[in-house]
DNA sequence: TTTAGGG
DNA sequence: CCCTAAA
């Protein structure tokens, strides 16, 4: 067998069929000896988004037209509450789940299984706000009680004004407004009492429960991006405007709320998107579907009406029906960006796809004691580490980070020598766009070894004891989820065009333990290599190097504990449009030369010789793009959109259309003679 | 699956 | 970029 060959069978494309087209077809190292160059980024370095403040920070868009906003950015938290409380609540050792105190939620007695929210006003606030919202009306049917807690005793509770974070109702902004949340539901709690030392007793919401009350932590930053139904009613220049943002603040134990109206930075930015972990922030719409799925979060329960799940995948939207047929859906309404997106790196820097998790770029400017140098910014992490020895307001629960750079794992770009440097510069800039857009992961490495268990605290992993956190690492992964289909993608997996990647079919079902998949990137990398691997561990790939040999690790427990959220967030975006991804000048030229060798009509030719290595490129992209191509050949320059393109590369287009056109024109004659 | 063409 | 009929 040829090697070249056998090199190459990790691709979709294989069986011995296919053999003497993939000897024929140039690979990448001929390509480079003919006029092309092979560009490879070892650990790209990236630096954090340039704006990028010192905390990361979750953001709450608060509707300005939605009349209560106070009652909207808590029922925000309280459903952040919730979903963290869910996803933690097995986590939390015995002895640290008596720590906090200030947000309460219990599990209730009655029939609704509901959620009692204490809150309480902080005094020292001129300003009272009192949020008394019943009924909160999420998944997890929450629901609020009046404050009935003594503030001396939460003392992390600093819950100022909404109106003042959220400038909603038109008052003074005050951007150090905080909302302090505590992250704890104690056993204490349920049995009415909380002592702090050195304060007097409060009293809480007594609650006779035979269930054990709810208990969980707020982990480190969870974030995810907000639901875009919250910016569809509002101009475009105001959709950022208003903002409550969530973070830990340098309490901890607190969830900070800032007002952003102040930051015209944000004026510009098309989608809240903050996301380093996967919980979702719903809005009403949101929840309004979730009430209309099945409860059951059993695998394979489908969430469509139509009685099958909806997922794409590799840019394909289907329906999965039970029985195993697929059919296509064309409901476009269900799609969940009803927002033009514009230029997508410029505004998204650090934003994933619309698949996968999404890293906030909007960090907050609000903090700006020091860093003046914006591309060294940290990312200020509060710990919410429940910690067995509470001090308020102790810096010693606080962990600072330092993030001078993300490494982005390997890119390959591919250019012609004629090139100019300015469209190098283009193409890396996609490489990396790509590699970003398709959402990476971010890694913790604590002392080279991954830190896999998202739930834990810092303070249980050792972060918090690293002093000076050089032995802290923060690394881009890939994390493209869909390497772990959800069940119900499971039964009938669509893998033509799939990733290098993905596990094989015959690992459906539960396995944890999928084979091992080597693949020679060389000639495989694409810009799509980073965001096709799955979200493995760090020691399991190497992704800086380009010939290693890519082993597909068990699937940790801590990956699989989060699945039923990535479910429930992945079927929901599976009928997500793909990203647009204009096609580069060197992709164009690629284009043009393929199709002056192949003619057009044989798309999937064009395809395996010259974009095999870009899996995002279907054949019917390209056949897409060259319809493109000869419209934009035959309009006016001032007409045309988008990235100019060289006269010379158009005037090919259109002589090869014509070319092309005459020859099938011939040939349509001589067949019929 | 691929092609072709409308949206 | 999506969707889909038809091959």
């Amino acid at each position: 067998m040829l090697p070249r060959v056998s090199d190459r069978t990790e691709t979709d494309r294989s069986g011995a069929t296919k053999t003497e087209e993939l000897v024929q077809k140039p690979i990448f190292k001929d390509m480079v000896s003919q006029t092309r160059l092979e560009y490879g980024f070892s650990g790209y370095q990236v630096p954090v988004f340039p704006r990028a403040s010192r905390s990361a920070r979750v953001r709450v868009p608060i509707r300005k037209k939605s009349g209560n906003s106070q009652k909207r950015a808590f029922e925000i938290l309280v459903s952040v509450a919730g979903e963290l409380l869910r996803e933690s609540r097995a986590s939390v050792p015995e002895d640290q789940q008596n720590a906090s105190k200030n947000l309460v939620l219990k599990e209730q007695e009655d029939e609704r299984q509901s959620l009692k929210c204490n809150i309480s006003d902080q005094e020292t606030c001129d300003e009272k706000t009192f949020i008394s919202y019943h009924q909160i009306d999420t998944s997890n049917k929450f629901s609020c009680a009046p404050d009935r807690f003594n503030s001396k005793a939460c003392a992390s509770a600093t819950l100022k004004s909404f109106d003042q974070l959220a400038n909603v109702s038109g008052r003074n902004a005050n951007p150090n407004a905080e909302l302090g949340i505590s992250s704890l539901v104690s056993r204490e709690f349920s049995e009415g009492k909380v002592e702090d030392a050195g304060t007097e007793p409060s009293i809480i919401q007594t609650s006779r429960s035979e269930t054990p009350p709810l208990t969980g932590s707020f982990d480190v930053l969870q974030m995810d991006r907000s639901p875009s139904d919250f910016f569809c009613s509002d101009s475009k220049a105001s959709m950022f405007k208003d903002w409550i943002t969530l973070c830990p603040s340098r309490h901890s134990d607190t969830i900070e709320l800032v007002n952003r109206d102040d930051d015209k930075n944000y004026n510009r930015c098309t989608q809240a998107a903050t996301t380093l972990k996967t919980f979702r922030l719903q809005s009403n719409a949101a929840d309004q579907r979730i009430k209309n799925l099945p409860s059951s979060r059993h695998w394979g329960v489908s969430p469509n009406l139509n009685g099958g799940a909806s997922f794409r995948n590799d840019g394909k939207r289907r329906m999965m029906f039970h029985d195993g047929r697929t059919s296509y859906s064309r409901q476009r309404s269900k799609r969940i960006s009803s927002f033009k997106r514009k230029d997508f790196f410029n505004q998204r820097p650090f934003t994933g796809s619309d698949r996968g998790f999404q890293f906030d770029n909007r960090f907050n400017h609000a903090d700006k004691r020091s860093d003046g140098d914006n591309s060294n910014a940290a990312i200020r992490v509060g710990t919410s580490i429940a910690s067995p020895h509470l001090h308020l307001g102790s810096r010693e629960r606080n962990v600072k980070l330092r993030i001078k750079s993300f490494k982005v794992p390997e890119l390959l770009v591919e250019i012609p020598t004629t090139a100019t440097v300015g469209s190098l510069k283009r193409t890396v800039m996609e490489a990396v766009t790509t590699a970003l857009g398709d959402g990476l992961h971010v890694g913790i490495l604590l002392q080279g070894k991954k830190v896999r268990e998202d739930s834990k605290t810092l303070l249980q992993t050792g972060i918090s004891r690293d002093g000076k956190h050089r032995n802290l690492g923060f690394m881009l992964e890939p994390g493209h989820p869909q390497i772990i289909p959800p069940p119900c993608m499971r039964e009938q997996r669509i893998t033509r065009n799939a990733t290098p990647f993905t596990i094989e079919p015959g690992t459906s079902g539960v396995s944890h333990v999928p084979p091992v998949t080597s693949c020679k990137n060389g000639a495989e990398s694409d810009f799509h290599l980073v965001s096709s691997l799955p979200n493995i561990s760090a020691n399991s790939i190497t992704l800086l190097n380009s010939q290693s040999v890519l082993s597909i690790p068990a699937i940790s427990v801590g990956a699989l504990a989060v699945v039923p959220i990535h479910h429930r967030a992945r079927c929901r975006e599976f009928v997500q449009r793909r990203i647009r991804r204009p096609f580069s000048v060197s992709e164009v030229e690629a284009l043009v030369q393929a199709v002056e060798k192949l003619g057009t009509g044989r798309w999937r030719d064009v395809k395996l010789r010259a974009f095999d290595n870009a899996k995002h490129r279907t054949y019917v992209d390209l056949k897409d793009k060259w319809k493109t191509l000869v419209h934009t050949a035959r309009i006016s320059p001032q007409q045309r959109r988008g990235e100019p393109l060289p006269q010379e590369l158009l005037d090919r287009v259109l002589a090869v259309h014509a070319y092309w056109s005459q020859q099938q024109a011939k040939q349509l004659l001589e067949s019929g003679v």
